[in-house]
DNA sequence: CTGATACTGAGACTCAGTATCAAAAAGAAA
DNA sequence: TTTCTTTTTGATACTGAGTCTCAGTATCAG
């Protein structure tokens, strides 16, 4: 078992909550897969292997991972939700192509810091932040 | 006729759109409110008005003043969409309050230039960013 | 004034996401 | 393993933001 289902039965019994196979199916799809995904991706792809599988499950499931801090939301290029694995990854901000949609991950400690500091200077007690930056990417340069 | 009354008309014009009544309403109650305002808010507000006002034209305005700059759309602490009239306000991010959803404005030109320089390093064109933070405002700190 | 064209409003529609609730599954304890 | 409580599920209906369509209407250049 990976960590991730480790650290997800453990969160979940810690909350009183209960392990269940689609939460599982979920979360080891969201892993596998390694790219942001849309619940209603989510949703269909796992859909045709479990075809009682439910719309509302995998939002809700998506969200405990969220709060889990095993999954990580993106509002991609159209203002859409998506959602990403995030376990060991450190956080990041995302720079998202308005052509073909492809992501690429920024982090910069100077940008966070300076933030911290202009929201302290503002009586702000932060709780997150999303820094997302639209444009078009390399491949996309040149393209119409 | 103010400034922006004026660059509209010319906006409008140029592309060979047509100047209404409607249009030049939502105009002037986005102006006039200078707050951030919800499509849904002002078409309620103007409906009053004028019980014939159609939802759809007050999404398209609000779309038609985005494009030519005079408005701008930031994301709420709910993710929808609210816009803010910016004619002659320089480029700015905003701060929001999750428990009374009151925004306040920062600009950094410290950060938008590294954010330039990491979009630069990634061969990314940046066409527009959103830098949203999330948190408390001073008023609503140690409130429940 | 007139005609070409853009705009409007009504309403149907889409799509993401939520609420409800009866039936099913989990899992603790016996 | 059985029982019991509690949580979860999936079907379905719903909500709310935003879009599409289209017939009728307004604008404005000539």
């Amino acid at each position: 078992m990976t960590e991730e289902k480790k650290i997800f039965r453990d969160y979940v019994k810690s909350r009183g909550l209960k392990h269940t196979a689609q939460r599982d199916e979920i979360l080891t799809y969201l892993l596998k897969s390694g790219r942001h995904m849309s619940p209603e991706e989510v949703f269909h792809t796992l859909r045709e292997r479990d075809p009682k599988l439910g719309r509302a499950t995998v939002f809700r499931t998506l969200k405990l991972l969220e709060e889990c801090r095993l999954a990580s939301r993106v509002t991609d290029a159209n203002g859409h939700q998506t959602y990403e694995g995030s376990y060991g990854k450190p956080h990041h901000d995302h720079m998202i192509c308005v052509r073909c949609g492809r992501t690429v991950e920024f982090s910069s400690p100077r940008i966070e810091s300076l933030q911290a500091r202009i929201a302290r200077r503002k009586g702000f007690q932060v709780q997150w932040h999303r820094h997302e930056i639209f444009g078009r990417c390399s491949r996309c340069e040149n393209k119409i």
